[in-house]
DNA sequence: TGACAATGTCATCCC
DNA sequence: CAGGGATGACATTGT
């Protein structure tokens, strides 16, 4: 009893809640009367109704297969409950290893675990236990089995599926169905098939991955114990996070056998799980998972919610309306949170498309609450708004304006900031850092390591977003490099609108016109380096001339010296008829052209040797 | 906060 | 005449 009363209050829990999430999302499109006390009440009856008779199936199953086991067993034993031989012994020793994977996947939902390897115990009970003879009988046995079935583990639960759990008529069942059911049953091979699904889709179920489940909807109606490992990460996310106890396996229980009508609101994907056979009411698979993702994502964030741990991936799902896409992604995510982040991201490049639809005004007033309440990351997001303006001259600039948002979006924001709180949720990260998982996880690591490289990458991939705002088909690299032949061939495979041609042909101008300048810089460069060079060049050159002018003018004098002594040397020994030596004031020494020397007497010299004094050496 | 260098972009000329 | 290279001038950005 305290555990059905824990379990009551916990599921009453979850279900004010989700009533609470319901409130903020309804624009999700579920309606909200499913949620409503009384219906979900009457859901989950026909609920229970329905899981009893998926579990009358599956001991119609089992009891066809042990029929069968039992054949093979009586003629080899009789009347002693030995374990299988061939089919039981395979069943036994995969039950035990699958409970222990069970563990290790939950390892802290004890709780879950439990259930597991009590459901599993009873499955490979009631295999020794019972000796329902055929298929045919065991048609009309159900209601005994399930007592069999849960009781003996299970006693404190088995009052509930006493009390509530019979009378389960096959009403909902389609002849059909039914039909095909026994037919299948009827099939020896497939009694080995089904141990080998069941123990595959109880593999499986050892991850909570709504993809497997996605998967293994389709298996549900033939094989409903598959339904409790199904749900059972679901519960077990949701109790682990929300209770404490061992809500999950009660839970789980409850809701499969059948338990106190109080109790029938008890989980979320209970109550969306009725709705679903209300519009189609053979249960497939499709449309159980798609109502049952929703829950899901709910249930985690409500249960992240109650953790609070991880405020923003629950704020962002409390104030954001879930899409499509994220409820798609979300669902073949190998762990919740990492595809949620991942999904983000794309959920927001994909929310570009959507945004562009959407008038102007009503991105500005995101963009003026980026501009307000940013402080790192997004001055650069300014600055492409205010680049934009830039570049107005271009008929493409509005859209640029309307694109680039997504793309800083992609590039930086989560969810949330999309929403009513952009500031306050920018303000966490900083302060934040107390959680580093956070930090690690999520976006907030690119703020960071964006900070300082975001410039230099905006600076370098501006025409790059401009791109894929306008969603060019082709990379700037090619639109920029391609020779024109290649190039206008690419422009004729793809149908371009004007804003496209004209982004691209000024994309591959500007890409030009970049590089052009970025060689006309390095020209000029190597051209003043070049001049440089030939300056140093001529100045030295310049100073080998001066220093050789100055040694030739050194050797000049000094060749004039040496003249000038071998003049008075050669006149010194000159000597007039009476041996007297001249005076090198009344006389000098001059070559004439044929180097004749002549000794010729100062001014009245040459009135003298135009006489008779003038006389070669 | 101003100076400065690097780079991008535009306008213009020219081929 | 369009495309593109070259380059001066200006703007932007990072240090």
């Amino acid at each position: 009893m305290m555990m059905e009363m824990e379990v009551m209050h916990s599921t009453q829990k979850d279900m004010d809640l989700i009533d609470i999430l319901w409130n903020q999302d309804i624009d999700l499109g579920a309606r909200r009367e499913v949620f409503d006390i009384n219906h979900r009440q009457k859901e989950h009856e026909l609920r229970r109704q329905r899981e009893l008779e998926e579990e009358k199936k599956l001991h119609l199953m089992q009891e066809q297969e042990k029929a069968l086991l039992a054949q093979l067993q009586l003629d080899e034993e009789t009347g002693e409950y030995i374990p299988r031989p061939p089919p039981s012994a395979p069943l036994q020793p995969t039950i035990t290893p699958l409970a222990v994977t069970q563990n290790a996947g939950f390892t802290q939902d004890t709780g879950d675990s439990m259930s597991f390897d009590e459901c599993l115990q009873l499955l490979a009970e009631t295999f020794p236990v019972e000796q329902t003879p055929t298929p045919p009988v065991c048609l009309d046995a159900p209601d005994v089995s399930v007592p069999m079935m849960m009781s003996p583990k299970q006693p404190a639960l088995s009052p509930d599926t006493l009390s509530s759990g019979q009378p389960t008529p096959p009403q909902r069942m389609s002849p059909d169905l039914e039909e095909a059911w026994l037919e299948l049953l009827s099939l020896p091979e497939l009694q080995q098939c089904l141990n080998m699904q069941m123990e595959d889709t109880l593999q499986n179920t050892t991850y909570p991955l709504p993809a497997n489940a996605e998967a293994q909807t389709p298996s549900y109606p033939n094989y409903p114990p598959v339904q409790a490992p199904i749900f059972n990460p679901l519960n077990s996310i949701n109790d682990v996070k929300t209770n404490s106890l061992n809500v999950g396996p009660a839970e789980f229980m409850n809701t499969f056998d059948g338990c106190v009508p109080g109790m029938a609101p008890s989980n979320a994907f209970g109550q969306i799980k009725v709705d679903t056979p209300q519009v189609d009411t053979s249960f497939s698979g499709e449309g159980f998972g798609g109502v049952f993702y929703p829950a899901a994502e709910q249930d985690e964030c409500k249960s992240q919610h109650s953790q609070e741990e991880n405020e923003r991936l629950c704020d962002s799902p409390n104030k954001v309306a879930f899409t499509h896409m994220e409820l798609y992604s979300l669902s073949p995510g190998d762990s919740f949170d990492r595809s949620k982040q991942s999904l983000t991201a794309e959920h927001l490049d994909s929310d570009s498309g959507v945004s562009t639809n959407g008038s102007p005004n009503e991105r500005s007033p995101g963009r003026s609450v980026y501009g307000s309440g940013s402080f790192g990351y997004s001055d650069s997001e300014m600055e492409e708004m205010d680049q934009n303006p830039g570049s107005a001259q271009s008929d493409y600039s509005e859209m640029f304006s309307l694109n680039f948002e997504p793309d800083r979006l992609t590039v930086s924001a989560p969810v949330s900031e999309m929403t009513e709180q952009p500031q306050e949720h920018e303000k966490k990260p900083e302060q934040g850092n107390a959680d580093p998982e956070e930090d690690s996880g999520h976006d907030r690591a690119p703020f960071t390591k964006d900070k300082p490289k975001k410039r230099s990458d905006v600076r370098l991939t501006r025409d790059e977003l401009r791109a894929k705002s306008l969603n060019i088909p082709f990379t700037v690299d090619m639109i920029i490099n391609l020779p024109v032949d290649d190039f206008n061939e690419l422009m004729s495979k793809h149908q371009l609108n004007e804003a496209q041609l004209a982004l691209v042909r000024d994309i591959r101008r500007r890409g030009k016109n970049k590089v052009a300048a970025q060689n006309c810089r390095k020209r000029k460069m190597e051209n003043i380096v070049g001049l440089e060079g030939e300056l140093d060049s001529l100045k030295e050159e310049r100073d080998c001339l001066l220093d050789e002018k100055s040694k030739n003018v050194t050797s000049l004098k000094e060749m004039k010296r040496q003249l000038n002594s071998l003049y008075l040397e050669v006149f010194s020994m000159l000597r007039d008829e009476k041996g007297n030596s001249y005076s090198t004031s009344d006389y000098s020494l001059q070559q004439s052209t044929d180097g004749t020397v002549f000794l010729v007497p100062r001014v009245k010299k040459t009135f003298r040797s135009g006489e008779n004094h003038l006389s070669p050496l």
